[in-house]
DNA sequence: AAAGTAATCAAGCAATCACTTGACTATCTG
DNA sequence: CAGATAGTCAAGTGATTGCTTGATTACTTT
């Protein structure tokens, strides 16, 4: 075997090491101070024996160190390599993690945005304030009367004024019906600009027509 | 299982992929740049499905990314906490190995220095220029002819004199013969102070004997 | 010396892993 | 469309791993 491969496989014995949940927990407690086998058995809930040998393995690559005192052996980190090591490992897994929920958020998001949003559940959550509503109808019929609060942003002026959004918030757009085109071209602009978007099932009509509040 | 354990989880996920030597290997590969399957499989010299395999399993917990561009497939590394990782785990391992190393040598060196040297070969390195040859014999017997080339430094005053001994050769001390305690105190005294030391396996009276040179 | 406690060792099991082989998919080119 | 190429997938095999159980060692206390 070469001595480059010999090198890498010395490196991988380290990350073999840190390849398990229960070692990095009890690398986690060692962080903290100089800990005795029973000690780290009752605080990671492992049997003795098992935690024994996953020290032995720790130890086996100069992850830990070993002290005898007594009946007691006490294991404690060498020095800040080891917890620069599981820094190391952590922040690879939250960076990945964090796009793992990116995704995953943009996919059901993408799914639930095509279920339109009923005109009560709008209402109540409008109320909470955790959705901003926007009005995509041109402004004659926006002026007519719209859903309370209600921002007005013509789909034609959305990529000017769409700043004055907060991207915080669940957007949700309407306009004159279920079958009106333009609420469903505002969600699709603004999902692209990475807002979570949905529409209104029904438009602003349907809206009055139920005996929901209006404002002019 | 709990919340903590299930983040140890995740960790431990990059620790595994970051256990193979063939992964290490090809991450070492793509910190050079961006690479395709091929290309990594001829650098690697692993087959090309098992490279892919392990492409897999890094891209599964975010250690390179891919980028198709026509019929290959490019892989990179998303960031420099990649290399930081891989760094961390080569300082780890590094730092554990010169402390194996470190040990064996002692032990060896310990082993080896029971085992007092021969004149022939004490004579052969010490013509080589290797060898520090220290005569602990009182100043008489040493003005009466010693060894050439050999520096004398009586036990009493090793405490004193031994910084005038080059700590980077081996040194060999010699007394008056295989039964004379002198050279093996001198010994004792100089490993502590760590030097590399033995003993002449017989004394100057029997160097004489063997008719090898003598100076006076 | 005997009893008791902390830790390790040893054997065994199921699960996982690395690697190979051969088939399959995706993409480009003639 | 057929053929070629890059990459992936899927199944199988031997080796390794994590954990359990019970025995053994190391040390202290009585």
């Amino acid at each position: 075997m070469s001595v480059k491969k010999q090198l890498f496989e010395q490196f991988a014995l380290v990350g073999k090491a840190l390849s398990s949940a229960s070692r990095l927990e009890l690398l986690d407690y060692l962080a903290q101070g100089e800990r005795h086998v029973d000690a780290l058995a009752a605080l990671s809930g492992l049997t003795k024996a098992n935690v024994s040998q996953h020290l032995q393995t720790l130890k086996g690559v100069g992850l830990v160190t070993a002290r005898r005192e007594g009946l007691n052996v006490y294991y404690s980190l060498p020095d800040d390599l080891v917890i620069d090591a599981v820094a190391a490992l952590r922040s690879v897994a939250e960076r990945h993690q964090a796009e793992v929920h990116r995704l995953v958020d943009t996919y059901l998001k993408a799914k639930d945005s095509l279920e339109p949003v009923e005109a009560e559940e709008l209402w109540r959550r409008a109320a909470d304030g955790v959705v901003t509503v926007i009005d995509v109808r041109p402004a004659e019929e926006y002026e007519a009367g719209h859903i309370p609060g209600a921002i007005h942003v013509p789909l034609g002026e959305l990529e000017e004024r769409f700043r004055s959004i907060p991207k915080e918030k669940e957007v949700v757009a309407y306009c004159r019906g279920p079958y009106c085109v333009l609420s469903f071209e505002a969600v699709a602009k603004l999902r692209l600009m990475g807002y979570t978007t949905r529409r209104l099932k029904n438009g602003f009509p349907e809206w009055k027509r139920d005996r929901l509040p209006v404002e002019i």
